[in-house]
This record gives structure tokens, C-alpha cells and sequence, in this order.
DNA sequence: GATATTTTTGCAACCGGTTGCATAAACTAA
DNA sequence: TTAGTTTATGCAACCGGTTGCAAAAATATC
């Protein structure tokens, strides 16, 4: 069907590796040759084969990109990003939707069989040693949206979550809040863990605010909604920070569901900033995380390790802000 | 750096020939072989590489999936349910990312490079040469939101925009509003262009109500607001059909943000009835379009044509209904 | 103009698999 | 047991490219 390197060849009536060389840049053809094979190419409309060259060169140009979260509208500019980061350098990403279920071995074993170049995962809920498995398989990995460590065992690329839960905290008590309250995602993931222990820490230097916690199911506004609705039935906190900020949203729901107003009577914070957070039905207070920076260091430094695979694992964290809305009452004057 | 069938060969004894047809299903080997062959395949951790079959067989079970709607949420359940449902029977989803520069020639050039097996483009804004460059190029393709046309050149699957347009004048005439306005999408977008025809099919059936009609520059939120804030400036219609989901959610931002109410003042009807329509601090009344079996559909016909070929284009249109919500007013007692 | 040097080109082997064909091995039938 | 079938295996060519090496052509040097 598709025309190959030989035909082009005869047609222009020279051996197969000249063809092949006007092809690869930095390989040797003069001038005359080079027209020639154009000419003959063009006719026949031929473009090389991508994945029969891969097989010599050990490239293939394939980034696996590979993400659990795809609920979550903050992934859609994420994919986005990524997508067209990667085109921009000539890489494609060949995308694996990791539902729950599906075990980190087959997806090991999918893109080793694909030849990726790399694998990039994109999740703030998969465990680390998802992560660790491609590094163990030979394969370069950047974990976006991954575990802090300062000692990291693949490349992470992210927020430092301690951090962020700490400004949570921090916002609220300069709010003049008495009673505070993290209202995490799922416990299990890596994210959740290390916002609640930095809320926690900011919160251990006042002991004259109450702070207590709990955790949704999943970063879901069902999940948002449905704890938030649990809290309100008994005593809740005067205000929250919330898993992220859809769940932020399902708890604003719950919030005005229970005849209550935000932020007048419970308050909440986010986190992430996504696009509908300053759709102003929804106008949320919440912690900016740097998406675009995050996805731009990530491609940075997949690309780095490409050209040079030894390269030592590193974390590059970035750090994060409040983006002022309408879900927290205002600091009170000094 | 990986295992190759050479080496599984060579510790299992047999010939190369041997551990390619283990690895076949439909092959002929002995028990006693297939175990030999498993064996040392497993002792060396070897899988066979995707790439280097492809080449002889012609299949790479690559699909490209290609968008150039990044911006509009209920892309991310698009793209959750393509990669899940083409993983399910196999393919992988190479992703391509279509900003409005990109030429289309590129992304057909790029596609064949990589000899994907199918395209799946998923866009309801990418005029139909786009699909039918990859038909040219000799690829299997489907558009997935597409424009419906009795006589298709390639495989389309969607909803009927033209009858869309309908049910949403039917749904406002029933209302009893007097004047409605079409508020639609771009207008250079097939399904703007079906939806607003459609639309005003419907409304010259009712001379009596006055029907006006603008377009937005995007199927965004802003492009949403800032259509609706330029027409609330001068006598706007009573109820208005948003280009889709999104669009709608703009237009009531700008609706409250000019101190009017919806319903009551200017009332809403959007089209997609994605996930954030049914927040309660949204709450939107919509056309729902059945996403999961537009997009299951296209899969079973990617599918069905690698299969055959041959196959003669198809279109598969699936109906849309009305969801109640908050935005508009209820129909008046019979 | 002859020789030394550099650049261009083709040959042939290889990348990691698959597959048609011929032969060997294992069954069946008589 | 033997001939006749069927099934299993290996050989070798091929898929569409790349690349080291040596020969050929073009340039440079004297």
C-alpha cells in the first residue's frame, strides 16, 4: 500500500541508503543527490517509515503518557499541555488510561512492547512505585504531579504538598477562623497524605484553634458533596480546605444545599485553580498549582533524560499561591 | 537492552520460527514446545516487541485519535471513554493534539509514519475534508461528533445538529417565550451551522414569536459571556439556546453579573449535558447528547472496517433529549 | 599533472520479528 | 508393518528501514 524506501530508490535509479541518508539529517549525500531523491519522493509521495526505522535506531519517538485521572477537569488542560508540548518537540504520546483496576505490569508490559522512548505518568494519586516499575524495566520516567522526596528515586515534578497544606492552613488562621478543618481526598493517595500532614503541622503551632479532619472518596464533587454534607450535620468547621477544588466545588453545593451560605457560614479553599474555579458561579478561593510550569518542566526533563540516560533522578518542585476569590471571608483589618 | 526472540530461541534450543508461533495465536506448536519456548521466555522476562511484528504483519494496533477540542470539558469524558473502550479490544490511542495552526497534511503525514491502523477524529469544529484526508491517504477512519449527512464519504458518528436545533426552539417555544435567540457556537463549525438551521427551521413554523440569532467566537465560557454581555446591553430575547454546555454556563455568568435572574429574567437551554451542568451552583437545563454511545459506536466501527476494509461509509446518528433543570421556565399548565 | 585527502556512494549485514515451503515427526488406517 | 495423512518444526526470505566499511568520485595540495 504504502510506498517504501526501495521504490523511491529505483526511481531515482540509486541505492537504497542514499535514499535512506536524505532522510536522516547529519548523514553525508551531496547536493545532486539530494534533489534527485526529493524529486523521485515526492512523486511517489513517500515518507519514511517511523517504526521500521525505530528498529535500528532503538527510537521510536513514542512518550507513553500514562494518567488515572481522568475525571478530574484539571487533566484536561494537563493533556492538553502535554500533548502539545510533546508534538512540539516531535515525540507522541501514546496515552494509557489506568482505570483502578488495571494492574501496573500490563501497562509496564504494554509500552516496553511499544518501544516507548519514555513514560511519562501524570497522577497525583498513583503510588509511587508505579512509577519505580518503568525506571525498573529500563525505561526513562518523569512522575508529574508525583510525591515530593528529596532523595527521589525517578524524576518528580510537581508541588510539594506539605507545603501547600501548610498555606492552607496558614490562610485560614490569618482569617481569624477558631475552628479549621481538612477535608482531604482519599486517604490513600500520596497527595492527600502530605497536605493533611503539612495542615496539620502549620496547625500543631496553634493550639487555640480547633482543627479537625476527615477524608472524601475520591477528588470527586460527588465525593465533596457527600463528606461535606456528613460534617454539616454536627458541628462542622467554620472553614475548610478542601481535597482540591472540584471537590471544593461539591462541598459549596452542599453548603447552599443545607440552606447555609458560603463563606458567611462555613468557608472553604481549594486547590489547584482550575478553569471553572473563577467561572463566577462558582468563584472559589483556592491554591494556584502551577499546571503549566509543572507539564513544561516534566517534557524539560523527559527530553534531558533521552539524550542522557544516566542522568540522576531529581525532583523540581514549584511552589504554590492563593488566588483570592469568594469562598473565605476577607482577613480581618490589623 | 531488551530480550529479543534470538535469545529466547537460543535458551529454549529451538528455532527462532519456534518462538514466534508461541507467540502467535492461531500458530501450530506442540504442547511439549510451548512449554519449552514459555519457559525460557519467562526465565529471560521476554515480550515480544509490537513494533518489529508490525512490520510483516501490518498491524500496529495504534489508533490515532485525533481533537483539537482541548478546551471543552466534556472532552476529558471523550477521551476517558475512547482510551478505555480501544484499550478493551487491544489498540492503543495515539494521541494528536490539532491546534487550529496545524495543517491537517502534517498530522495525516505523521499518522502514516507511524502506520497507524485507524484514525478516530473526535471533533464536533474540524470541517469534514479533515476525515476524509486520512480516507484519501487510504486509513480506516471514523469522525466521532461529525456532521451527519445521509450520503457520508467517511464513517461518521454523532447526533443530528440540525434536529437538535429543533428540539431546543420546540423546547422554548413550549415555554411559552416570545422571543428567543439562537446563541451559537463559532460560525464557521458544521455544528453550529446544522444546529442554528435546524433552529430556525423550527422557529418560522411559529411567525408569531420573534427569533433573533447571534454567534460567539468559541465553544467557551468567555466567548459565552461576552456574547451574552454584548446582547443583554440591548433588548435581549426572553430565552436564549447556547451553543453548548459551557458557552451556557458563560451566558449566565454574564446573566447574574448584570443583576438579572435566570429564569426569570433571561433564560438558558444548553446542549451536551456535561458532568458541571448538573453542579447545583449551576443547576443548567440541557440537550443531553449521549457521549458514551457516540463514542462506544465509533469504536465498533473502527473496529468492524479494520476488519473489512471494504466497508462502505456509514452514519450512525443517536437522538438527544431534554434534561429539566434551573435555567429555563417551566411550561406553562395546558 | 600526479598524489594525498576528503566526501559520496553502494554493498551487505543487521534491527526483531513473520511466514511460505519443504522436511521431519507423529498419527491413522488398513 | 507399511503406506497415507496430518501436524510440528526449521530454513530462509522478507517486512522497511539503518549503518559500518570499502571503493569510487570529487577536491585539495604541491
Amino acid at each position: 500500500m504504502a510506498v517504501t524506501l526501495k521504490e523511491v530508490a529505483e526511481r531515482a535509479g540509486v541505492s537504497r541508503s542514499a535514499v535512506s541518508r536524505t532522510f536522516t539529517d547529519g548523514a553525508s549525500v551531496s547536493d545532486a543527490m539530494r534533489r534527485k531523491v526529493e524529486k523521485a519522493a515526492r512523486e511517489l509521495g513517500y515518507s519514511p517509515n517511523a517504526l521500521a526505522s525505530s528498529l535500528t535506531t532503538g527510537r521510536t519517538k513514542l512518550i507513553g503518557l500514562v494518567s488515572n485521572n481522568f475525571h478530574n477537569p484539571i487533566f484536561l488542560e494537563v493533556f492538553d499541555l502535554f500533548t502539545r508540548g510533546l508534538q512540539d518537540r516531535g515525540l507522541r504520546p501514546l496515552l494509557v488510561n489506568l482505570s483502578d483496576e488495571t494492574e501496573p505490569d500490563a501497562s509496564v508490559r504494554m509500552l516496553r512492547q511499544y518501544s516507548v522512548d519514555g513514560v511519562i505518568v501524570a497522577s497525583s494519586t498513583l503510588p509511587p512505585g508505579f512509577a519505580r516499575a518503568f525506571r525498573d524495566a529500563g525505561v526513562p520516567v518523569v512522575h508529574a504531579f508525583g510525591r515530593y522526596s528529596s532523595s527521589p528515586e525517578v524524576h518528580v515534578v510537581g508541588i510539594d504538598n506539605r507545603e501547600a497544606g501548610r498555606l492552607a492552613a496558614r490562610t485560614l488562621v490569618e482569617r481569624g477562623y477558631t475552628h479549621v478543618g481538612f477535608l482531604g481526598g482519599p486517604e490513600s493517595s500520596t497527595s492527600t497524605q502530605d497536605r493533611y500532614t503539612g495542615f496539620m503541622t502549620e496547625m500543631s503551632a496553634h493550639p487555640n484553634i480547633k482543627a479537625t479532619y476527615s477524608f472524601a472518596k475520591a477528588y470527586s464533587f460527588d465525593a465533596g458533596r457527600d463528606e461535606m454534607l456528613r460534617l454539616l450535620q454536627d458541628a462542622p468547621a467554620q472553614a475548610y480546605f478542601g481535597g482540591d477544588d472540584v471537590m471544593s466545588i461539591g462541598a459549596l453545593s452542599a453548603i447552599s444545599d443545607s440552606g447555609l451560605n458560603c463563606p458567611s457560614d462555613v468557608g472553604i479553599i481549594g486547590l489547584n485553580d482550575m478553569e471553572m474555579a473563577r467561572w463566577n458561579n462558582i468563584n472559589l478561593t483556592t491554591i494556584r498549582q502551577p499546571i503549566r510550569q509543572i507539564v513544561t518542566s516534566s517534557i524539560e526533563l523527559m527530553v534531558a533524560t533521552l539524550a542522557d540516560p544516566e542522568r540522576f533522578p531529581e525532583a523540581r518542585i514549584f511552589s504554590c499561591a492563593v488566588v483570592e476569590r469568594g469562598t473565605l471571608r476577607p482577613a480581618p483589618k490589623a
